[in-house]
DNA sequence: TAACAGTTTTTAATAATAAAGCGCAGACGG
DNA sequence: CCGTCTGCGCTTTATTATTAAAAACTGTTA
């Protein structure tokens, strides 16, 4: 019952290699410089002196450190386990609701939850209780989570917001200096996207994810923590569900590719009204297409 | 080390008061039963009638439950303590931060928060778990959490994020329906606040909270919890900051006045360019005015 | 056979604790 | 005698062990 000492082991082993360099004889630096070189604090390097004096690979008296002998890999010591990626957390639980169809109100066991993602019960705790400012989960009030889910309602309010967020950056791109770095982009997407118009009989699959990308594009130019912090949740959700909507794909796709080419057109063009008024069009369109998808799933 | 038996505690109380309804001799109601009346699950009434059958308040016998004496003061336990409020952490984490002016790149102590605001620790980290979200606080990567704080740039970002959330709003209540609550609490306001300019020279400190409501009032539109969330962190934020700036304050208000009324005119008038006009100049002069109490505030 | 009590299994909240971090006082060397 | 380094002890954090509470099962009786 205390935290790994995963810290000290990695630290242990650095510190043979770099007694590794150093010729046997030689004095071992003092421990803040140590610590320096095993980015840790001195209390894991002194830890780490004392395990190698005991093994003596070092000789150590007060502030008299030398090196004994040369390590050799027998001295190293295990470094338990390679903990499953905590990193992306986010991204595999979003991918467990949306792809198992969780259902909106469905409780949520943390205990569960740490289990399938192979994560620390408190890990999960704290990103859940992030998710709640989304409004994504809640809290039970006898304890314990719920997943507010993917409601009618949900997926209303997102799409509204996603437009304000849209609108308003299509806004300020249409008033990009010329040298920003969004006109180039703006110009290989539409080439990427006549490409995909052209074979879209065969290769519409691919408008997903060329989709995300034009509307990453779209977001790059406004500078705001808090709107990139949505837009990490956002996107993922539209992508899914674009996805799997399998009703005319085909047609769907094609239209949207005309809608983000009339987009690009009028941003081309510096006109912010038109180009405002073809994004308006566009948001309409996956916002319809979204509740759809829901509706499908909800009868599927 | 064990999680806390108010349950147990709360609910043994309130099974003693309906004990108290009941007549002596007679049948007590099945743990089910009992369970929804204190509203707890069966686990917790059986550790209850145990209790009770032990101090000689009810037999127990299988399903035989009978009511020997009317329970007294005496037998009622302590529930131990009264946790402070957790309820509005939020609010007084923020207070906290602001009122004492708590420098950006603090690293915060979770021990210590958890010892000013009374709260158990693993609540500390899933309040800021959330605040991260806002990207007020964020992660060492040494564990730990600091606070990004309030520097130019959050501000600066903070208040084009407002901007865009409140043009939304100021245009959808142009288009709301007559019969909207809008309306008549807009009329209200435009009473309130040609009565505040009335007598503007002594009570000016009384334009914050018309501030505030006003503000409240143009969100109340829009039905969303995204905004909605955000609202509240942003509300409060520019509240104190307007609080602090004490540079032409009677003024600043004043002119801030002035500029509510503008907006309220162009939303009855039904125009919404001319209201969105009003509400950009409005904000544009609440940045500035953001901006300018952070400069003072450096500078003292 | 349906409602109930007894039992077992799961889950979540909390305390305990090892690991890591921090800072000061004094020692040591130059 | 000054600056650097270490020894030491206190703080803080991360993680686990433990228990309260909830939920799920199972058998029994009215």
């Amino acid at each position: 019952m205390a935290r790994s000492d995963t810290r000290y082991r990695q630290a242990y082993n650095r510190l043979l290699d770099f007694c590794g360099t150093l010729p046997v004889g030689a004095s071992v630096p003092a421990e803040t410089e140590l610590g320096e070189i095993a980015n840790v604090s001195r209390t894991v390097i002194r830890r780490c002196l004392s395990r190698l004096e005991e093994r003596k690979v070092i000789s150590w008296d007060g502030r008299e450190k030398r090196l004994l002998r040369r390590p050799t890999d027998a001295d190293r010591v295990e470094l338990a386990d390679s903990r499953v990626s905590t990193a992306d957390l986010e991204q595999r639980f979003l991918d467990w609701v949306l792809r198992f169809d969780v259902p909106a109100d469905t409780p949520l066991s943390v205990a569960e939850l740490s289990r399938t993602f192979g994560v620390p019960q408190h890990e999960l705790k704290e990103f859940l209780a992030g998710l709640s400012r989304f409004g994504l989960v809640a809290r039970r009030r006898q304890g314990g989570w719920m997943l507010r889910g993917f409601t009618r309602d949900f997926a209303v309010e997102l799409s509204d917001f996603r437009a304000v967020l849209e609108l308003n950056a299509v806004e300020q791109a249409a008033e990009a200096p010329v040298d920003h770095p969004i006109w180039p982009r703006l110009e290989a997407l539409r080439a990427e996207h006549l490409d995909l118009a052209a074979r879209i009989d065969s290769d519409f699959h691919a408008f997903s994810k060329l989709d995300e990308t034009f509307h990453k594009t779209i977001n790059s130019v406004v500078r705001n923590r808090f709107i990139e912090e949505f837009q990490k949740v956002i996107s993922l959700i539209f992508h899914y569900h674009y996805l799997w909507d399998k009703t005319e794909e085909k047609d769907r796709n094609a239209a949207a590719i005309a809608e983000h080419l009339a987009i690009i057109d009028a941003l081309e063009a510096r006109d912010a009204d038109a180009a405002r008024e073809a994004a308006r069009r566009h948001l309409r369109t996956s916002k319809t297409t979204l509740l759809s998808s829901l509706r499908h799933h909800e009868l599927g």
